[in-house]
DNA sequence: TCTTAAAATGACTGGATGGTCAGTCATCAT
DNA sequence: ATGATGACTGACCATCCAGTCATTTTAAGA
């Protein structure tokens, strides 16, 4: 019987969603209508309805979906190391640095729904979940990278892994938060390499060539 | 003529600001209602009104307010220190970084408008004016802070000030916005205060010693 | 081609919200 | 004491929006 086919399903499902990533980027959670976003995928207003079950269903279905896309890309960096790179944990770190701000410099919408997400957090439970589990995970892949770079003498043995993945990992966010507001001030690829490169509360294996210019607004 | 006394008018004002708070801070700027403010205040739903044009500059309002009493904490504790220590930029710098995490830590609420507004900024020009001011001051003498740091040699010579500044307020934003989602995660103080001892890229005057345990989640 | 069930539509609803305003009440100069 | 001035009140309004559902359209199978 007429059922769609999958593949149409998972094509509205995905059009419907990327229609939310552009209305949720321009206008912020609230001040976006289901409305909105139905008439930017060009469907009916009813039709999102068939798909999720409400606006916030939605808006966690593009978080993940979003996420797993920024995941992805860093995996794909990583993977993408020579052999004997990807044995270097700072390496490592700093291809992630890089693949984070091309994708974030490529779809700045993805900052958007990444902070507004962590805002929403606060306030909606089914949003904090998603976004701690998410958090969380980076937080540990981060803090095993750092455990393998101090223990291979790329940091001082006295570093605390946790600490140093937290310190990272809320840079990233920084940045990104300070970025979105005013994309131009700043070149984010070369902040987060720097802050890669960076050498938190270490001996300075590296030095002031990793420093870029950046304007300072 | 009977002129309420001007007191009184900023006690109102005062008092209306610091109910917005708690509901903002509480529900976040859209699912606050302006009768959530006027109640929590215990005032009428039109008083909010004689004293703000509406909601928006009620917000503002509260930025600026949150804000200078953020600058005036920090102002207070680099004044506070002992002379020659004053004018080390790194004991300035850890100064500004504890006295934020103390301010944090015993209004919570802080964090919430402040990453609110940030949200908010993407969207509502007359909010993002006010956060890119003020974020642009606190870059500007954050800047002057690490000239004087690297002039003095307590960083490395080659370093780029507008840079390190900009990594360092990302890193204070960061942790602020990890900590708001989950307070008992990781301590605060102990995170802001390795991030102030940090040496991105530079040689570790200090070590190990900065460093403390975050639990890692 | 024709049947039929699922998909899509869009008018509708119930509730909520920012903001207003005519009227009330407290205060202070006289 | 008293009355004029302005702070305060809270019912009210116009608007908006998430979500529903009866109806129409579409496409797969016979």
């Amino acid at each position: 019987m007429p059922k769609i086919a999958d593949e149409a399903r998972t094509a509205r499902r995905d059009q419907i969603i990327a229609a939310a990533a552009e209305c949720f980027a321009r206008a912020g959670y609230h001040a976006t209508t289901m409305a909105d976003i139905a008439e930017t995928a060009g469907v009916s207003k009813g039709t999102p309805y068939l798909y999720f079950p409400g606006k916030e269903a939605l808006f966690i279905a593009l978080y993940e979906e979003w996420d797993c896309g920024l995941a992805a890309r860093v995996d794909a960096a990583v993977g993408g190391l020579a052999e004997p790179a990807r044995r270097s944990p700072r390496t490592v770190l700093a291809a992630v640095a890089s693949a984070i701000a091309a994708h974030v410099t490529g779809n700045p919408q993805t900052c958007r729904v990444l902070m507004e997400a962590t805002t929403l957090a606060a306030y909606e439970p089914a949003i904090a979940a998603k976004v701690q589990a998410a958090n969380a995970a980076s937080l540990d892949q981060l803090t095993g990278l750092f455990q393998a770079g101090i223990a291979a003498g790329q940091w001082p043995a006295g570093a605390d892994p946790a600490l140093r993945a937290r310190l990272f990992m809320a840079g990233l966010y920084g940045l990104m938060s300070q970025w979105h507001l005013a994309p131009g001030t700043f070149p984010l690829q070369a902040a987060m390499g720097a802050l890669a490169g960076t050498d938190a509360v270490g001996p300075g294996e590296h030095r002031g060539d990793t420093e870029k210019k950046g304007d300072g607004t």
